[in-house]
DNA sequence: GTCTATAATTTGATAGAC
DNA sequence: GTCTATCAAATTATAGAC
């Protein structure tokens, strides 16, 4: 599976709006995103932005967040499932993401991260949004790994890394416009999976 | 002061107006930091803002990073300095993070990687700044773990994963408002370290 | 170096016709 | 549901007196 948050087919205004939103604030951010900027993105009036979501700005980078957080859990248990053991499914992950960074000139992969660090002190709505996604996704990964053998107290703290792993590399190789980062970081993922303790199987991978 | 360029109370400005601009950025971001507000905290004009720098908010952020990216690089370097080998400079690295976070009521410890992802893809000028403050910190834990006797080449993988996993840490503690990701991506670290070759035994560990 | 005043735009948000 | 018109406030930035 592709690692994109598109889905097809999106007609709807609100939809629309939610992905035009989406793209925005992978670019500029929450705070540097006008909703002129989404209006025009999203072939909607400022009048259809406010008769979808009455909250306004906020209210749509609430459910901007919530969107997002469930296409990238999905995406990360489409690729699980796809791949015979922890290993591989965390080498298809971050070497899918690789891809989808310099395909896109390094654009922000999501946007999540990134608000979350602009109004973590200033908006309890969008802070809280992102703790939803933040604590989902590490509830999926250690699902996933205990579900794979690896001991539940190594899966907690292995799921955990993983979600910060995957925010501190979008940033850097971002930045530094590599995708030399994001390998580094999957190689030390990996091996962390092999030696991590299997209480119910002798050998790792 | 005759014979100086420099007037005590033009540094004296100049700093306020710098160190007013990091904290707003940690709690704000840059897009989210209006002038007015770094005008009213630093204590002084929006006058002296532009007379100090004549670039505006971008020079202003420019010289932020830059300073930033400095006091950070020494403090890694003053604790690496005080510490007896690799595993504990790490540990106190991060066990330190962790209290200032705490102690400031999960205030961003750093403005950087905010700033990196809002403009990574609008402002080339702020890009850079960010990008210089990466490499220096890898640089000098590169260097750091090479003098203390780890192979090369995992020292340039593990000094890479340190920058990340920080970046990656500080973003998820901060929006779980809880210590528990750093702490758990500081075992990993230190394990990472205690696992790396070490070609030349002279004064590892 | 500091200050006030202000220009020129843009912002998030609302009202009401259709 | 969509549209136009518009609001008050805030934004970056500049000019010029002191």
């Amino acid at each position: 599976m592709a690692f994109s948050i598109y889905t097809p087919t999106m007609a709807a205004t609100r939809d629309r709006i939610i992905v035009a939103t989406n793209e925005l604030f992978r670019r500029h951010g929450y705070n540097g995103t006008s909703l002129s900027q989404i209006s025009e993105a999203a072939e909607a009036t400022i009048g259809s932005i406010y008769h979808f979501f009455p909250g306004g700005k906020e209210a749509l980078g609430v459910v901007v967040i919530d969107t997002t957080a469930g296409i990238y859990r999905e995406l990360f248990e489409s690729i699980a499932a796809d791949s015979p053991d922890p290993h591989s499914a965390f080498q298809s992950f971050f070497a899918s993401a690789g891809e989808v960074l310099k395909a896109s000139n390094f654009i922000d992969p999501c946007p999540i991260g990134t608000i979350a660090r602009e109004v973590a002190n200033t908006n309890e709505a969008l802070r809280q949004a992102a703790e939803r996604a933040f604590n989902s996704w590490i509830a999926s990964v250690e699902l996933y790994l205990i579900t794979a053998g690896i001991d539940p107290h190594s899966a907690g703290d292995l799921a955990v890394m993983f979600v910060t792993t995957v925010e501190g590399t979008f940033v850097v190789s971002r930045t530094l416009r590599s995708t030399a980062p994001l390998e580094a970081a999957a190689r030390h993922i990996v091996t962390a999976i092999d030696v991590a303790p299997r209480p119910t199987q002798t050998t790792a991978r």
